[in-house]
RNA sequence: UGGGGCGUCGACAAACGGUAAGUCACGGGACUUUGGCUCCCGCAUCUGUAGGUUCGAAUCCUACCGCCCCAGCCA
């Protein structure tokens, strides 16, 4: 890691922290990363992981609790469970024996909910959805009470009772607390804190009918789990004031505090669960997991690695104003931590057959290349066949090349690399002036690379040997989106926007020793880009490699400005 | 036009009344058997706008402008 990072532990949220700790008023920090189990992680959850965690392992004695926030038996799953605790998992994180579930605490809730009637504090409402919306008012105008606001005590009691025991249908009845129909917070004007739903829950099956709402549910989890600092992102602001009335209204056995900050955006792509739900849906990936994705699990088959991740939500920070992180800030991240752990190998994505023509015929031989150039003992060597038959990529050769161009042209001398220098002296063409085949001349005194005469070349390009080359699959990965911001435009479906090349599946040429390549294994290619072998589709008869990210490319750059 | 938030370089983001960090991106140069990596240099006389307080303001005050969130029996 060679470049600076923002000094840790300084943003406003570790501040409250410290000042926390400093004050006396906590010992210890605790916290909580609390999905719902109604979908699978992102990047975003990735933020809110990072900073969870890491502000927890920051202090002695801090806990990050695993807290699945599932009081809605509706859209919840057990499928769900599993693979957010290996995306946790897998980007470095431990629970440890901190796994909590909302829904253990239903019988807790509900004596929370008996204790704010019996203190005239929640009642009853039997107002029809559409009504509780209409006595809600508006943002510029007062709500009404309901007319079931001043039932008794004891009503409200016998009502909650027959509502949990099932006596009620879907809709009939709900709780709410009895707070102020004209705050000038919505959130405040008699929120609902229970509703019927006569709907199996993934974990407590048929023991309830009743369900309490996210407001009334979190803050008292947060408690019970003694929370000290309880996260969560920017929309959750105007529901604080309700967070804190709740616990001061029960006998909370703690008062954890929320915090609020921004969540992540980013850009050429989407974050949003209904948005990415479309796009599985709707056929535009190949699911959950498809390399193109912000999910983690999309990330993770991308070949993207979890330090990678945790480096950028270092790099981005944390603060309140809503923001959109540049994507090239991530694959900043992912270069950085893939430069150092991966081996460098050749593959030609574009094949373009080069004939040494003052190469043996039928002859061959065994070059020793470094895996890690920069550091060659790191990572040791392997053999790469070399012959008088080899491809190189087409993007490497021009017939009339522009004055910057320090690649094989026809005249030129450049470096294969680990092998010899070549001329070239001929191009082939096909009837449609098509380049088939550049032929070239090799110096037999450059063996390895390097000329004894100190003749220098000003470009050094890949190969492979034709007869030893191995055919692999290569899916190369862009952008998903040809939009920066994919939504900016109200009046177009941001499907419109995907990117036709966001994997384009080339038929490549690599070197032989990728034959030993499993699954998951990670690669630089030469000048090209991050590969991985696909975690799914990979084998050794049929080698599948994605691209994570490509090289950084300054030629690219001057060929864009030339124009 | 109710309430809650937020506006600092193209993108993130520090600075907590003492005279605008850092990262990415971008531009230039060095090095180079990857046009990769690495290294060096440059990149806000200025902090949404306008006033005010102060010896001194991104930081305090006032007004205005802009953006986000809240009217689910979702979380």
């Amino acid at each position: 890691m060679s470049n600076e990072k923002p000094p840790p532990g300084t943003d406003f949220i570790r501040q409250i922290i410290a000042e926390d700790l400093a004050s006396g008023k906590h010992s210890t920090v605790v916290t909580r990363f609390p999905p719902e189990p109604n979908g699978y992680l992102h990047i975003g959850h990735a933020k809110s992981i990072t900073l969870n965690f890491g502000v927890a392992s920051e202090v002695p004695g801090g806990r990050c609790h695993l807290r699945f926030d599932d009081s809605n038996p509706e859209t919840e799953d057990a499928e769900y469970i599993e693979a957010i605790k290996q995306d946790v998992k897998w980007l470095g994180y431990d629970w440890g024996d901190h796994l909590f579930h909302a829904s253990d605490y239903f019988e807790e809730l509900y004596a929370f909910a008996v204790h704010l009637i019996k203190s005239g504090k929640a009642y009853v409402c039997s107002l029809s959805e559409e009504d509780i919306r209409k006595y809600r008012g508006t943002v510029t105008k007062a709500g009404t009470g309901s007319p079931y606001r001043d039932r008794s005590v004891e009503e409200n009691l016998d009502l909650l009772g027959r509502m949990r025991a099932g006596e009620f249908a879907d809709g009939e009845h709900v709780l709410r607390a009895k707070i102020d129909m004209a705050a000038s917070n919505m959130k405040m004007r008699d929120p609902l804190l229970y509703r019927i739903r006569h709907a199996p829950h993934y974990r407590t099956g048929s023991d309830w009918c009743i369900y309490p709402m996210y407001d009334f549910t979190h803050c008292l989890s947060d408690a019970m789990e003694n929370i000290t600092h309880s996260l969560c992102t920017l929309e959750f602001e105007n529901n604080r004031e309700l967070y804190d009335w709740i616990l001061d209204n029960v006998p909370a056995p703690a008062k954890p505090r929320q915090i609020e900050f921004a969540r992540l955006n980013l850009n050429y792509t989407v974050m949003s669960k209904r948005k990415l739900v479309e796009l599985v849906d709707g056929g535009h990936v190949s699911g959950w997991d498809d390399p193109r994705l912000p999910t983690i699990a999309g990330l993770r088959r991308r070949g993207v690695t979890p330090e990678a991740i945790r480096d950028f939500c270092e790099r981005i920070g944390v603060a309140k104003a809503n923001s959109t992180v540049d994507v090239a800030l991530f694959e900043h991240s992912i270069r950085d931590d893939l430069n150092t752990k991966t081996p460098r190998v050749m593959g030609v994505l574009d094949p373009l057959k080069l004939v040494i023509v003052n190469y043996p015929e039928d002859e061959s031989e065994d070059f020793d290349a470094p895996y890690f150039p920069d550091d060659p003992p790191k990572m040791g060597t392997r053999k790469v066949p070399f012959g008088r038959e080899l491809y190189i990529e087409r993007a490497d050769f021009m017939e009339d090349p522009p004055k910057k161009f320090f690649r094989l042209a026809p005249g030129r001398e450049v470096r294969l690399r680990w092998a010899y220098f070549v001329t070239c002296v001929d191009v082939v063409k096909d009837e449609d002036g098509e380049v088939v085949e550049v032929h070239c001349t090799y110096d037999p005194e450059t063996k390895g690379g390097d000329a004894p005469d100190g003749r220098r070349v000003k470009g050094t390009i890949h190969w492979v040997s034709a007869a030893h080359a191995l055919k692999a699959e290569v899916r190369l990965y862009d952008r998903l989106f040809t939009e920066a911001n994919p939504d900016a435009d109200k009046d177009v479906d941001f499907v419109e926007h995907l990117n036709p090349h966001s994997m384009d599946v080339v038929s490549a040429r690599v070197e032989p020793s990728l034959a030993q390549a499993m699954p998951g294994d990670r690669f630089q290619f030469e000048r090209t880009g991050y590969f991985i072998a696909d975690s799914i589709d990979h084998t050794t008869d049929k080698p599948v490699f994605n691209r994570i990210v490509p090289l950084r490319d300054s030629w690219k750059k001057i060929v864009a400005k030339g124009k």
